[in-house]
RNA sequence: GGGCGCGUAGCUCAGCGGAAGAGUACUCGGUUUACACCCGAGCGGUCGCAGGUUCGAACCCUGCCGCGCCCA
C-alpha cells in the first residue's frame, strides 16, 4: 500500500494535485485486484474487449476518448455489482510493423530478403520487445480499469491457435479459397491490400484521347492512364450505339505495340462518355477485367510487382508507371495519335491507406479470399433480428449497406510479419490446410503469404477468452456485453468480428451491443491530422490539468455517433469543475458533513429540494448511461453539482449550519448528497472522486463502492416550488442591486412584505444572507421598492439604498420586464384569438396558454404601476 | 454518379409538433468566513433558403443552396 493519500478528511489538502497522486492511486487499485475478473464468480458478468491498439502506437486523443467511454461503462457496472472484465491487448499491425522494420533494415544497408524470413521475424519480435506497447503505460496513466492479468496480443500463441483453427474450418467449409482475381496492388509494399484499405481521392490528372487505327474506321478512345494501353486487348462500344455497330467484331491495330485487338460490344460502356468507345485493359482495371471475362479476351499483365512496365516487348519495359505515362503519351503524339487532351482532369483514384499512400494499382493476381456471402448475411441478420443492437440506431443503415454488399475479402498479404497462411503444397501440386498441431509431410512447403491483420482481430472477442478451448473465461464472459468503437472502423473490424464470431461460436453473437462514437476533432471541428498540425497530445493535457479533466472533457462531448470537438478551453473548464467539487467537499467536511449522519427527520425546504433533485438526477443519469448518452448524463451531473448543489444548497446550508435545530440535519444532507454525487462521477473522473470520497466517508475505495440506488429522497413538490420561488426572489433583488450599482459587499436595510403569504416566511433569514439585506431599524426610510411575483403571491421588497436611486437604470429594468410581459401577452392573445386553436388544440394546451395570458396581464399592470410611480 | 448525415447565440453543440436551451467566449460589477481554477448580473438567435401539411413547425413533407462522410 502506498501512502499518497491522506487517510482522513481533516487533512484534505487545500488543493488537488493530480500529478502527485494519480500514479500511486492507480497502482494501489491494481494491487488491490479491483480490476481482476473472476470467472468463478456468481455475480452477473459484464465484459468488454479493448479494441486492440497497434503495437506501434502511442496513446493519441482518439484512444483516450474511446478508452474513457469504455472505462465509464465498466466502472459503473463494477460498482453495480457485476463481475466486470475489461480485457486489454494489442494488435500486431502487420503492415505497419513490417514497414517499420524494413525501413530500419534499409538504414543499415540490408533488407529482409538478405536477412531471410526467420531472422526477419526474430528481429521484429525484438523490435516489439524493445519499442512496442508504449501505449500500455499511457493507459495506466489514463486510469483505465483493465484486467492486466489477461493482457493479450493478436500474434501470441493462443491467437495463432485460434487463427489456424478457424482458417481450417472455413477452408473445409469451402469458405476460403485461392483465386486469380483483380486486386488492389501496392507497388510500394509489394503486397495486395483489401478493398477497405484503399481510399478514393479526387486528383488532378489528365484525360487523353487517342486515335486507334487509321482511315475512316479509326476509333478514338479517352483514358486517364495512357500507359495501360500497352496492355489493351480490345476496344469496347455499347451494343446499341449505331455509330459503331458496323465495327463490332472487327479488329483494329493497337498503336505502339502493333498488335491487332478486337472491337467488342458491351453494355458496360457509357455511349455518352467521350466518343462512346473505350479501351479495354483486362489485367489492370476492374471494369475492363469484367469486360475481358465476358468476351474471353486475353489478359496480359504489363506491369511487374514494383509498378514497372514489363513484358510488353516495347521500349517502355523497365519504366516506372508514372514515367511510362509521359513516355507513352509523347510517343503517341509523335505519331500524331493524340486527338485531344484535358488537363487538369479531376477524377477519383484509389490510394493506399498504408505506408506512403501511393496510388494503388489494380492488378490480376493469385490470392486467398474469404467467401463472405453467408457470413455477411448472418452478420446482417444479427442486427435485423435485434440480437445485436447498434447505438445510435441512425447508424444501422450504414451497417446494412456494408454487410449486404460485401465483396469477398482478400486475406493474403505478401509480407512476413503476421500469421502465415496454414496451407502447404506438395511436390505433385497437392494442397493441404492444416489445423493447429498438425504437421505437414516432409518436403512440403508452406504458403509464403501472411494473413491480413484484421483476420486475427476478427477473432478478438473469443480468441482472448481461450477459444478454441472451452475455458471458464469463455464460459463466463462470452458473449461480451458491449463493443465501444468508432464508426470509422465499423466495417474494418466490427463487421468481421461479427462474421467470425457468429461462425466460430455457432451463431452466438460476439457482443450484445455496438456503441459507436465519433472522431475527436479540434476546437473548430476540423479533423485532426499531423499534416494540419492540429493534433493534441492527451498526455500534455493530463500533465497540465490532470487526467480527470481530460477524461471529463472527452466524455462530456460524447454524443452518440457524432464527432467531438475538443480544445484546451474545454479542458480548463473541466479542471475548474474538479476544483469546484474539491472545494465544496472541503467546505462540507470542515463543517462536519458525513453520510454517516441520518437524514433529517424534518428536512428544511432546501434539504427536501436538494434530496429530491438528487433522486431525479440519479435516475436521469442511469437512464442516459444505459443508453450510452455520455454527454447528456455528464451534463446533468455537472449542472446539478455546480448550479444547484454548490450555488444554492451550500449557500442555504450556511445559515442552517449556524442554527442548532438544523445543523445536524444539514451535515447529513451535505454528506449524503456529496457521497452519492462522488460515486456517480467516479466512472468519469476516477482520481479526484477517490480522494474526496475516501476523505468524506473513510471508506476503502470508491472503485468498489456501490453505485447509488434511490439516492436522495422522493421529490417534495411543495418544498421544490418554494425553493424555486426563493431563487426567483433572490435573483430579482440581485438584479436590482446590480443595476443600481449597489456594491455586493454593502449590506442594505430592507423590509420584505408578503413573504408569509408567498409561503416563504421561514426563509427570511436565508434571503437576507443571500442578498445581504439587514432588518430595518428605527427610522427606516426606503428609497426604492422591488416587486416580485411568485407562485403564491407577490413579495414587496423595500430597500434603503442610502440616497436617490438611478431612475434611468430602474426605468430601463422595468421597461425590459414590461416589454417581455407584453410580448408574452401578445403571443397568448394571438393564439386565443384563433377559434380553430381553441377548438382543436388539446384542452391542457389551451389552459396553459390562458394561464400564461393571465400572469402576463398581471405583470403588465404591476410593472406599469411601478413605472408610473417613478419620479420623472 | 449512388447512399447517409448535417446546417439553431461569436464558437462547439443539445432540443426534433405545443412558451428558443447549455457550455464556452464576450460585457459590467465584485478581496461576501469552500472556491478569482471564484461569485453576482447581463448582452447575444427572421433555428441555411423557398414552398407545403397543421389550429400550431427549429421539429413533419418537397425543392434549392452550402458542408461532411461512406460507397462506386
Amino acid at each position: 500500500m502506498t501512502d499518497t493519500l491522506p487517510p482522513r478528511t481533516a487533512d484534505l489538502p487545500a488543493q488537488w494535485n493530480p500529478g502527485e497522486v494519480e500514479g500511486g492511486m492507480y497502482e494501489r487499485w491494481v494491487e488491490a485486484g479491483y480490476f481482476t475478473a473472476d470467472a468463478a464468480s456468481d455475480k452477473p458478468p459484464f465484459s468488454v474487449v479493448l479494441p486492440p491498439p497497434n503495437v506501434t502506437g502511442s496513446l493519441h486523443i482518439g484512444h483516450a476518448f474511446e478508452h474513457t467511454l469504455i472505462d465509464i461503462l465498466v466502472r459503473r457496472r463494477r460498482m453495480q455489482g457485476y463481475e466486470t472484465l475489461w480485457l486489454p491487448g494489442m494488435d500486431h499491425a502487420s503492415i505497419a510493423v513490417h514497414t517499420l522494420v524494413e525501413k530500419a533494415l534499409a538504414a543499415e544497408g540490408t533488407s529482409r530478403r538478405e536477412l531471410g524470413r526467420e531472422a526477419f521475424i526474430e528481429r521484429t519480435w525484438a523490435w516489439k520487445a524493445e519499442h512496442g506497447g508504449a501505449i500500455l503505460a499511457q493507459m495506466r496513466r489514463l486510469g483505465e480499469s483493465v484486467d492486466w492479468s489477461r493482457e493479450r496480443f493478436t500474434m501470441d500463441d493462443r491467437s495463432n491457435r485460434a487463427v489456424r483453427t478457424i482458417f481450417k474450418r472455413l477452408f473445409d467449409d469451402g469458405l476460403i479459397h485461392r483465386a486469380e482475381r483483380m486486386v488492389n496492388w501496392s507497388p510500394d509494399l509489394g503486397s495486395v491490400l483489401s478493398d477497405i484499405e484503399v481510399e478514393h481521392r479526387e486528383v488532378e490528372g489528365e484525360l487523353v484521347s487517342i486515335r486507334y487505327g487509321d482511315g475512316p474506321d479509326a476509333l478514338v478512345v479517352a483514358t486517364t492512364r495512357v500507359e495501360t494501353m500497352l496492355g489493351d486487348t480490345a476496344v469496347a462500344v455499347h451494343p446499341d450505339d449505331e455509330r459503331y455497330a458496323h465495327l463490332v467484331g472487327r479488329e483494329i491495330e493497337l498503336p505502339l505495340a502493333g498488335r491487332m485487338i478486337r472491337i467488342v460490344a458491351d453494355t458496360h460502356v457509357d455511349p455518352e462518355f467521350g466518343t462512346g468507345a473505350v479501351k479495354v485493359t483486362p489485367a489492370h482495371d476492374p471494369n475492363d477485367f469484367e469486360i475481358g471475362r465476358r468476351h474471353d479476351l486475353p489478359m496480359p499483365t504489363i506491369m511487374d510487382e514494383s509498378g514497372r512496365i514489363a513484358d510488353t516487348g516495347t521500349e517502355f519495359d523497365g519504366m516506372d508507371r508514372f514515367e511510362a505515362r509521359v513516355a507513352v503519351r509523347e510517343a503517341l503524339r509523335s505519331q500524331g495519335r493524340i486527338v485531344a487532351e484535358k488537363r487538369p482532369y479531376l477524377h477519383s483514384v484509389g490510394h493506399s491507406s498504408r505506408g506512403r499512400k501511393e496510388p494503388i494499382e489494380p492488378r490480376l493476381s493469385l490470392q486467398w479470399f474469404v467467401k463472405v456471402g453467408p457470413l455477411a448475411e448472418a452478420a446482417g441478420d444479427a442486427v435485423r433480428s435485434g440480437d445485436v443492437t447498434v447505438h445510435p440506431k441512425e447508424l444501422e443503415p450504414r451497417w446494412f449497406g456494408w454487410v449486404d454488399n460485401m465483396h469477398d475479402w482478400c486475406i493474403s498479404r505478401q509480407l512476413w510479419w503476421g500469421h502465415r497462411i496454414p496451407v502447404w503444397y506438395g511436390p505433385a501440386g497437392e494442397v493441404v490446410c492444416l489445423g493447429p498441431g498438425e504437421e505437414p509431410p516432409t518436403g512440403w512447403t508452406q504458403d509464403e503469404d501472411v494473413l491480413d491483420t484484421w483476420f486475427s482481430s476478427a477473432l478478438w472477442p473469443f480468441s482472448t477468452l481461450g477459444w478454441p478451448e472451452s475455458t471458464p473465461d469463455l464460459e463466463k464472459f462470452y458473449p461480451t456485453s458491449v463493443l465501444v468503437t468508432g464508426y470509422d472502423i465499423l466495417f474494418f473490424w466490427v463487421a468481421r468480428m461479427m462474421m467470425f464470431g457468429l461462425y466460430a461460436m455457432d451463431g452466438r453473437r460476439p457482443f450484445a451491443t455496438v456503441s459507436l462514437h465519433g472522431m475527436v476533432r479540434d476546437q473548430s471541428g476540423k479533423k485532426m491530422s499531423k499534416s494540419a498540425g492540429n493534433t493534441v497530445d492527451p498526455i500534455v493535457w493530463m500533465d497540465a490539468y490532470g487526467t480527470d479533466a481530460v477524461r471529463f472533457t472527452l466524455a462530456r462531448g460524447a454524443n452518440p455517433g457524432t464527432d467531438v470537438p475538443i480544445g484546451e478551453d474545454a479542458v480548463q473548464a473541466s479542471r475548474n469543475f474538479g476544483t469546484k467539487l474539491w472545494n465544496a467537499t472541503r467546505f462540507a467536511m470542515a463543517n462536519g458533513a458525513t453520510p454517516a449522519l441520518p437524514l433529517p427527520a424534518h428536512p428544511t425546504d432546501a434539504d427536501a429540494w436538494t434530496l429530491g433533485r438528487l433522486r431525479e438526477v440519479q435516475q436521469q443519469t442511469d437512464a442516459l448511461l444505459e443508453d450510452y448518452q455520455f454527454a447528456k448524463a455528464i451534463e446533468g451531473l455537472y449542472h446539478f453539482a455546480w448550479n444547484e448543489f454548490c450555488s444554492w444548497y451550500i449557500e442555504l446550508a450556511k445559515p442552517q449550519l449556524a442554527e442548532p435545530g438544523t445543523a445536524d440535519g444539514t451535515r447529513g444532507v451535505l454528506g449524503h448528497v456529496l457521497d452519492a454525487l462522488l460515486r456517480m462521477l467516479h466512472p468519469v473522473t476516477p482520481f479526484i472522486t477517490e480522494a474526496l470520497w475516501q476523505g468524506l466517508t473513510g471508506g476503502e475505495s470508491v472503485v468498489v463502492a456501490p453505485w447509488p440506488v434511490d439516492a436522495g429522497a422522493p421529490v417534495d413538490e411543495a418544498a421544490a416550488r418554494r425553493v424555486t420561488d426563493l431563487q426567483k426572489l433572490v435573483t430579482d433583488i440581485r438584479r436590482f442591486r446590480t443595476e443600481q450599482r449597489v456594491p455586493d459587499s454593502r449590506r442594505v436595510a430592507a423590509r420584505l412584505t408578503g413573504l408569509h403569504e408567498a409561503g416563504l416566511g421561514r426563509h427570511a433569514g436565508a434571503i437576507g444572507s443571500l442578498v445581504r439585506l439587514d432588518a430595518p431599524s428605527a427610522g427606516f426610510a426606503p428609497t426604492a421598492t422591488v416587486e416580485v411575483a411568485l407562485a403564491a403571491g407577490t413579495v414587496h421588497v423595500e430597500l434603503d439604498t442610502s440616497g436617490a436611486i438611478d431612475v434611468g437604470a430602474e426605468r430601463a429594468r422595468l421597461g425590459r420586464d414590461l416589454a417581455a410581459a407584453q410580448k408574452e401577452l401578445d403571443q397568448a392573445d394571438r393564439k386565443l384569438g384563433n377559434p380553430k386553436f381553441v377548438d382543436k388544440a388539446p384542452a391542457d394546451v389551451v389552459h396553459g396558454i390562458r394561464a400564461r395570458r393571465a400572469t402576463a396581464a398581471a405583470d403588465i399592470e404591476r410593472v406599469a404601476a411601478r413605472l408610473a410611480a417613478l419620479p420623472s
